[in-house]
DNA sequence: TTGTACGCGTTATCAT
DNA sequence: ATGATAACGCGTACAA
């Protein structure tokens, strides 16, 4: 039933290049009157430009990919709202690709991309990094050495490809400084005078991770504190829940700072519903600045997801030589309600007034 | 750089057709010999074939496409996620199409996803009901009717629509009744011996909200409760935690019912930092049983969102003449932490205990 | 201002 | 088993 352009020219008594250029926007001239023929002969048959013959001659397909681990995962969803939203205002298609951070899914989804001629693909996650001893150490590294090689061969072929994350392959990066960020957040938990602080790592292997529990490290030793009570996270509601659930047992932590918001909420939610008082008893921290964070009142460091998304997309529409260097977006630190200063440790449980010490005050 | 199929075949000193058949999955039968000569060079040159002519000839744009109103908002994002499951194992690309619930947006997109000869989209929300008395009524009678149009338009064309909740336009429908699902929270609420329960609302003119509105004065009306206590809500976060507050400063209801988790989780979260005891004082309930839900342990009822999704993937990949009638899933009542049976009245701000009477106890 | 004709990269038909 | 060649629907020199 779309009739085709051909079928629109033959109607209106023109040719079909008169016809393209009255119905498509080309600076080409075409009569007011010729002009108004074609638009109703359109009209007629309910013509509908088709996008893959003007993608095949054109070499512009319009259409952008993003790489993400689940979508319904919010830091990933954001993200792609940024991108998409400018996809959208300039007519362009925005692919969602999940891969659960399986390199071989996002090698696959990559080379589909390329199919498709994608004038370019987001990479919002992390990559993962040389293992330091894993079994499947040579497999991982044989496909990551794979997908290193298939970006640049799509590279070679024009598709601009940009990363939100550390990544071993060439790119173009929007990035923020994870491992500052989470460097930020721990100190600033530090200084209102915690003491015992666990945290919430993300998922093995992954650059991001690691950044982040690097930055925690790092502060928590500048901070002249252990930094040994390290759970093992996966970024998710459940990984918080179930180490509040295993925290609630014995004697409360000072803080819980986590990798990510998502598993910060699960702390928070779930240290809650065991009647621990947030921010009273323990102080919950996250790193993300996710929409819900805004709402459960966490505090956080905003790590712009959307805008990253955006900046990313607009990268790849402005096709121009702006292939400028990377960016790193600055984080901004988000003080909220789930963290206070830290009462006196006698305080907590029985609730017996303790004068604050020195040393605890002190900054 | 990305080799044509014209340049394999020069290199491999074979015509266009044998390398076409030696490289796509064709049936036609190729010479061992050849077929490795063709590959070799499809290999030094990098060939990756081209989608969009392959779409172009096939007519077939291995395409789907996924109007949404929020790719953050939970809902769409599991329903997103389902169908690209089933599509990405197919080869397929899945394009998100955020609408706000916009319906010119809506058209916008579906006009696109027309040009691209999407092979089929899906309407993942509910559509704008015919306001009894609006201002914009007009307006949006005639974008209502142009929407409808066009997926008129579309489907002449052999694109597959399918609408995951109720519109006024033609299509297979892969829904849940969204009414009796919110008929069985409510009445299981009551079931529990609540008597004043309050109701928090979906956007204003969507079908969704409406059908949903409906099972709930319908259940209340059934167990002969008045159900005037009904605050207007837009699904989110925000809303549940607007409606919490305002709660909160006066005699608190029994239990407050929500037109979907995400503002349930807005109410049951603001409640609980106010230091109200859910399910203790107030129990609530929420609609959707989405991702999150499950953690916070939120009774509400299912309406298998990602199975929806992948269904109706399924349904447009299967081409096939399985266009059978519409299909409802069954919804189910997940009874979960966030509700309990009454606790009599005066034991609630008091805590002073008084005997149940004989009314409230009856069922 | 309008028309002709070629090419974009593939698949499919028909010979060979 | 392999090869010409005609579509597919459109943009765009180039010609008129």
């Amino acid at each position: 039933m779309a009739g085709s352009l051909a079928e629109v020219a033959r109607r209106a008594g023109v040719s079909v290049a008169t016809a393209s250029r009255a119905l498509n926007g080309s600076r080409h001239p075409v009569s007011d009157e010729i002009r108004e023929r074609i638009a109703l002969a359109a009209a007629e048959v309910g013509y509908a430009p088709s996008a893959i013959a003007q993608a095949l001659v054109t070499r512009k397909s319009r259409i952008i990919g993003v790489i993400v681990g689940d979508i319904v995962d919010p830091y990933f969803a954001e993200i792609t709202r940024g991108a998409e939203d400018v996809a959208r205002r300039a007519g362009y298609l925005t692919i969602v690709c999940n891969t659960d951070r399986a390199p071989a899914t996002e090698l696959a989804y990559l080379r589909l991309l390329h199919d498709y001629r994608a004038e370019g693909v987001i990479f919002a996650g992390g990559g993962q990094v040389a293992a330091g001893a894993g079994s499947a150490s040579a497999a991982q590294l044989s496909e990551g050495a794979q997908l290193s090689e298939a970006v640049e061969s799509v590279r070679a072929d024009g598709i601009r490809v940009v990363s939100l994350a550390a990544r071993n392959f060439e790119s173009m990066r929007v990035t923020v400084d994870d491992r500052a960020a989470s460097y930020d957040i721990t100190s600033y938990v530090c200084s209102l005078g915690h003491r015992r602080v666990c945290y919430v790592t993300g998922p093995p292997g992954l650059s991001t991770s690691a950044a982040r529990l690097a930055g925690f490290q790092a502060a928590m030793a500048d901070a002249g504190l252990s930094a040994d009570e390290v759970h093992p996270g996966e970024f998710d509601f459940l990984s918080g829940q179930q180490v509040a659930l295993r925290l609630v047992g014995r004697p409360l932590p000072d803080a819980v700072i986590c990798a990510n918001d998502e598993s910060a909420i699960g702390v928070l939610t779930t240290l809650r519903q065991a009647g621990v008082d947030i921010p009273g008893e323990v102080s919950v921290a996250g790193l993300d600045d996710t929409r819900v964070s805004r709402f459960v009142d966490l505090t956080t460091v905003s790590v712009p997801m959307y805008e990253r998304g955006a900046i990313a997309a607009r990268h790849i529409l402005d096709a121009g030589p702006s292939a400028a260097g990377d960016l790193v977006l600055p984080h901004r630190l988000v003080p909220r309600g789930t963290t206070a200063r830290r009462r006196s440790s006698g305080s907590k449980r029985q609730r017996r007034e303790t004068p604050l010490t020195a040393a605890t005050e002190a900054r």
